[in-house]
DNA sequence: GTTGAGATTTAGAATTATTCCAAGTATTGA
DNA sequence: TCAATACTTGGAATAATTCTAAATCTCAAC
């Protein structure tokens, strides 16, 4: 069983276990960004998924997100004033923004996470790393 | 001199490097971010200029913000699907974002940056590190 | 299997955030 | 002094997200 199946027959239990209906549109949309990992915005999952579910709505793809979201199968990246990209992979990673172009890319992350002293009374649940520059391509053409 | 007045009289020369003319908006607006370092929205930017400056439109925010953005005297913040925050704490630090209540904080960062092996091609300019979790008031009111 | 509660989907309206535009004003340098 | 350019302003336009109400679906209890 490849690697997208395996995500597939987790997308049940995990929606379930935060309180939410395994639906043909969140399996979907799962299976939209599971796809494609180039950090889509809402309105991009939303297109994509149209091509197979003519019938889908903009509200159910907010819903779907959100689903997925709040069960930890998705992450949910802000990186600039645009719209919120969506990102399945859930490995520790880091996002890297490129100012010129706008794309967003993961970036492997091999050393231990960074300790930050959190002063008193802070809970911290999770960190993120992002770095801002340029891409590969990006670089190129700014020569 | 104290502080502000400290990055205050830096304003002219660092919009002038950047090509940006010195204003009494310009200024205004930085003012009201030093004066209230609670990560303001453009709204509230906006609303708390009016204060001093009740001609100051929206647009005119914008504009201010963003030159200062780009002079690098304020940082842009975007934790969340809502809008842009703007901080103008220039030192080293990260940001706490509240998942209960929506507040931004800044958290000192005392140990080095953390090391990012960067695949080929890419050109990093600055790194950023944000924390998700619960305020001190929030974490007292979920227990 | 019927029924009822609650979750989900849908289209579209509403709201929020940001950008764009055109006209007037200010500033700069020749 | 003049022309070019930058800046500000109000309002329109656009983009992103959330809300609403009605229809549909699912699950569990009966």
């Amino acid at each position: 069983m490849g690697s997208v199946e395996k995500k597939m027959s987790r997308i049940n239990e995990r929606l379930a276990t935060s309180g939410f209906r395994f639906t043909p549109q969140r399996q979907h949309v799962y299976g939209v960004l599971l796809g494609e990992r180039d950090h889509p915005t809402a309105e991009q999952v939303f297109l994509r998924a149209k091509k197979d579910m003519p019938d889908i709505s903009m509200a159910t793809v907010y819903n779907c997100l959100d689903a997925l979201v709040t069960s930890g199968l998705v992450k949910q990246v802000n990186l600039d004033r645009g719209a919120t990209r969506f990102c399945p992979n859930m490995h520790e990673h880091c996002h890297f923004y490129c100012e010129s172009c706008g794309g967003v890319y993961d970036i492997g992350l091999t050393r231990a996470r960074p300790e930050v002293p959190m002063p008193r009374g802070f809970k911290a649940t999770h960190l993120e790393l992002s770095i801002r520059g340029l891409c590969p391509d990006c670089a190129v053409k700014k020569k």
